[in-house]
DNA sequence: ACAAAAGTGTTCGATATACACCCATGT
DNA sequence: ACATGGGTGTATATCGAACACTTTTGT
C-alpha cells in the first residue's frame, strides 16, 4: 500500500487567502490542478515527508505545518491503492512572495474560488479551510500568516481574509489587547497616504503563561 | 508500507469513562495492553477496516466512529514501517455491556488510569481523550454514549464522566433546555429509591435546523 | 423518618456586539 | 483640501457561574 502526503499551502496575498496549486503534467488528471504532494519515503516520518515536498515543490522551509486528515478509499487514485495523509501549512506574507516561483506549474489561487481539483482534493481543501477558520478563533494560527512584526490593521486583515467577513476595528483591538499577547514596539510603518501604524509582535511567553493557567484554550 | 487502523473504544461503564484494551499475545510488546486494531485490506476503505476490527475484536457494530490522527514515524513498530490511522469510537451503555466479552484478552479499563500501553498507544489514547472532551462542548457526541432515551441525570453523568469534573445540575439543565434539542417523552424511569425521572430523546431534526442557521457549531 | 435522586430561578460578573468620531500623513 | 488608514470608548445584550430548597419515592 502506498502512502503519500498532500499539503494545502495557505498564504495571504494581496490580503486574500490563497492556496498554492500544481498543474499536473502526467495522467491521471493530466492538466488538472492539484495539491502539492508526493510519496513518503521508507525512512522518513510523515511530517518530514511533508516538509520535503514543501521544499521541493514550493521552495519554502520553516513554516507552520499541521496534520489534517487521512483519506484512503480504494479507487480514489486510478493507479492503485493510495493512502494520503493531508497536511495544511501556513506561510508568512514575505515567504509567500517567493514560494512556488521555481516550479513552472505552480500557481497561487484564491482559497474560496479555484478550479476543480484532481482526485478528492476539493474535499481536502474544503476541510482545511474549515479547520483553519475554527482554529483561528481559539488558537494563535493567525499570527503564522504574518511576519514577526505587524500592525494591528494587518492582523485584522488576516482575520477578515480567513473568516471571510469584516470585523469591527474597535472590538477587534480590544479583544487582542485583553488577551495580552501582543507586545508593542517603538517602531511605526506606513503604507500609503495615512497615519503611520505602530508595529507589534506576538508574545509567545505571555501566551504560554495564559494557556497554562487555563485562561486560553489548548492547542 | 503497511497501513493499520487502531481504535480507541470509549464507553461509560458504572458512570465512568472507560476504554477497551487488548492484551497482546505475541511479540513485540507481548503481554502488554494495546489498542485494538489491525491491517487495512487492499480493497476496503480506512473506515471500513476500523469497523471490521471493531466487530472482530469487540463484537460491536453500528456505533459512532471518527478519525483521530495518523502516526507513522519510522521505528514506532520494531517489525518495520507501519503507518497507523487512529480512530475513536463511542459505544452506548447497553452495547458496552456485551462488548469485548468474546475475545478473552479484551478488558475495559478507566480511560484516565490504565497501564502503560504498547507502541505509542499512550499518546493516541491521550489525544483521543482530549478530542472527546473538546467535542463534547460544541457537538452532540455526548448523546452517542447513551441509549436512544435517557434521563437528564444520566445525560449529566455522561458529561461529568467525560469532562472529569462535576457540573451544576441547574445550569446543566437550563443549557440543555435552551438548546432545544431534547424531546421529553411521557415515560418515567426509576433507579433506586428516589423520584422517577422523565425520559428524553435527542432530537436530531431540531439540531440540524439550529446548525444550519448557524446557531450551533459545525461538526 | 430518612435516604436518594428529581426538579426548579435568581443574581452577578464576564464577554460579545453595535456604533462614530478625530488623528496623522501623502498627494 | 481631501483621501486613506490609524487610533480610541460607551452602552446593551447575552452567556456562564454560583448558589438552596421542595418533591417523589423506596426502605
Amino acid at each position: 500500500m502506498r502512502v503519500t502526503v498532500d499539503i494545502v499551502i495557505f498564504a495571504l496575498r494581496d490580503w486574500e487567502l490563497q492556496v498554492l496549486l500544481i498543474q499536473r503534467g502526467i495522467p491521471p488528471f493530466e492538466g488538472h490542478w492539484a495539491l502539492p504532494g508526493g510519496f513518503v519515503h521508507e525512512d522518513e516520518s510523515l511530517e518530514a515527508a511533508a516538509r520535503r515536498e514543501l521544499e521541493e515543490e514550493a521552495g519554502v522551509r520553516d513554516l507552520y505545518l499541521e496534520q489534517l486528515y487521512t483519506v484512503g478509499d480504494p479507487g480514489r487514485d486510478p493507479r492503485g491503492r493510495v493512502v494520503t495523509v493531508a497536511y495544511y501549512a501556513l506561510l508568512t506574507t514575505e515567504v509567500a512572495l517567493v514560494a512556488g516561483t521555481d516550479a513552472g506549474a505552480a500557481r497561487w489561487m484564491p482559497a474560496r474560488k479555484h478550479p476543480r481539483l484532481a482526485f478528492d482534493h476539493d474535499r481536502i481543501l474544503g476541510y482545511a479551510l474549515e479547520r483553519l477558520i475554527n482554529k483561528l478563533e481559539y488558537t494563535t494560527v493567525g499570527f503564522k500568516l504574518l511576519p514577526k512584526t505587524f500592525t494591528l490593521g494587518q492582523l485584522q486583515r488576516v482575520y477578515e481574509a480567513v473568516l471571510g467577513r469584516p470585523l469591527d476595528k474597535r472590538n477587534f483591538r480590544r479583544k487582542m489587547g485583553l488577551l495580552g499577547i501582543l507586545t508593542p514596539l517603538d517602531e511605526y510603518v506606513q503604507d500609503g497616504p495615512s497615519r503611520p501604524a505602530q508595529l507589534y509582535r506576538f508574545s509567545a511567553k505571555r501566551f504560554e503563561r495564559l494557556r497554562d493557567k487555563g485562561i486560553l484554550f489548548p492547542f
